[in-house]
DNA sequence: TGTACATCAGTGAACGCGCGTTCACTGATGTAC
DNA sequence: TGTACATCAGTGAACGCGCGTTCACTGATGTAC
C-alpha cells in the first residue's frame, strides 16, 4: 500500500494516518507486540523512517495510540454519568460504563491498565494524569456527596473510591484476561457485584 | 558460568536447574520478556540447545516457572486458612494472602492472572485447572458454609465467589500495575474492602 | 578382567527472521526577488 | 512572468541485534559378553 505524499504544511497529516493504523492494527490482532513500526508503516504505505518525523521512538507511539483510548473512556464516563441525579447512582452508572469499556476493547484496556509501568512513557505515568483517566475525581466528589446526603456511609472518599473502583477493575480485568473461562453472565456479575457493594453481604436486620 | 555435565540417569537434575535460573531470572528483572532461551541457558551454564532436551519450546517452559507459583500461591491460601473454624473468617483469610502473594510475587502475578490467553498454553488454560488454582472450589464451600449457617446472605455461591475474588485481584492488580500511584496504604485497602463487602457502603438501621 | 558398544547428556555452528533506528539522499512544492 | 532556492515530506539502504530453533556431532559413562 502506498500513499500520496502530503502536499507543503500538510505533514501533520501522516501523523493522524499513523495513529489510525495502530489502533487499527491493535484492535485487529489484539496484541501491542504486533504493533512494530515496520507493521505499522506498512499499513499506513509510508517507509519506517518516516514513522521517526512524527514520534520519538517505538514507545511514544503506542501510547499515543493508548492515549486516544484513555480519553475515549472518559468521554463514556462522563456521559453514561450525565443526566443522573442521584450521585450514588452516577457513581453506579461509571462502573457499568467502565466494566463494557473494558469488554469491547480488551487490548485497550490491557494496555492502559495491566501493561507493566517500566513500559510507560514518564509522561503518562504521572499521578495527576492518571488519576484523571481513571477519573477518580468526579468519583470522590459523587461519593462524597452520597455521603453527606446519608446514602452512603460516611468514610473517606478516596479510599472508598479505591476499593470501589478496583472491584470493578477486578472484575473486568478477570473477564478480559480469562475470557475463555466460563464466566456466570456479565450483566449477572456486575449485578451482584452492585449488590454485594451496596449492601454487604452479611444478612441485614429483616433479611430473615 | 558453566556446569559439570550430569552423571548418566540424572539428565533429569538439568530441568529443574532451568527451572530456578528461569524463576531467578524473573523475578530479577520483572519481566517474562527477558526469559529468552539463552539468558536461561547461558545463566544456567549451557547451551541453548539443551533446553530444548527438556521443554518442547519457549512458551512450555514459561509456564512450567509459573505453574510452580501457582502450586505455591495454592499451598499460601491453604495454609492462611488452615485453623480457622469460621468459613467466612476462612475467606477472608484466604483474600488477605491471596493480596499479599500478588504483592511479593508481582511478576508471577502478572503472568499467571494477566497474560493474554493465545500465550498460555492449552493444558494451562484448562478450565478445570484454573479453577483449582483460583482455588475456587474451597471458598465456594466456605460460602456455602457460611450461607447455611446465616452468616451471608443467601445467593448463588458460585457468582458469589467470583464477585469476592474479583474485588481482591482487582485491588491487587491495580497495586501490582501501578504501584507507584500514591495509594493509601495496602492494609488500610483491605480492611475497607472487607467491610465494604461485609456490610455494604449503605448505610444500615442504627449506623446513624 | 578386558573390551566393544549403545546410550546419554549435552555441544557448536548455523539457519533465517524481524526488529528499532540512523543516515545520507531526493524530488516535489512553494516563495522571494 | 520567470527563475533560483530553501524547505518540506518523505525514501532507500543499511547498521547491528538478539532471538527461537535445528542439525549433525562428541565424548564420557555405564553395560553386556
Amino acid at each position: 500500500m502506498t500513499r500520496a505524499r502530503a502536499r507543503r504544511g500538510e505533514g501533520e497529516r501522516l501523523r493522524d494516518d499513523i495513529l489510525d493504523a495502530a489502533e487499527a492494527l491493535l484492535l485487529a490482532s489484539g496484541d501491542t507486540a504486533t504493533l512494530s513500526i515496520r507493521a505499522i508503516a506498512s499499513a499506513v504505505g509510508v517507509t519506517p523512517p518516516s514513522i521517526y518525523i512524527h514520534f520519538a521512538d517505538r514507545r511514544e507511539l503506542i501510547f499515543a495510540v493508548c492515549d486516544r483510548q484513555w480519553r475515549q473512556l472518559e468521554a463514556r464516563l462522563d456521559e453514561a454519568a450525565a443526566g443522573v441525579a442521584d450521585p450514588l447512582g452516577r457513581v453506579i452508572r461509571r462502573g457499568r460504563a467502565y466494566l463494557e469499556f473494558g469488554l469491547s476493547h480488551p487490548e485497550h484496556y490491557r494496555v492502559l491498565l495491566m501493561s507493566r509501568e517500566a513500559e510507560v512513557p514518564a509522561r503518562y505515568a504521572d499521578q495527576a494524569l492518571l488519576t484523571q483517566r481513571l477519573a477518580f475525581d468526579p468519583l470522590i466528589a459523587d461519593l462524597r456527596a452520597a455521603m453527606d446526603a446519608g446514602d452512603v456511609v460516611a468514610t473517606d472518599p478516596f479510599q472508598l473510591c479505591v476499593v470501589l473502583f478496583g472491584a470493578v477493575h477486578g472484575l473486568t480485568s478477570l473477564l478480559v484476561t480469562k475470557s475463555a473461562f466460563g464466566w456466570p453472565p456479565v450483566e449477572v456479575l456486575f449485578d451482584r457485584l452492585v449488590a454485594t457493594l451496596l449492601f454487604g453481604v452479611r444478612p441485614r436486620d429483616g433479611d430473615r
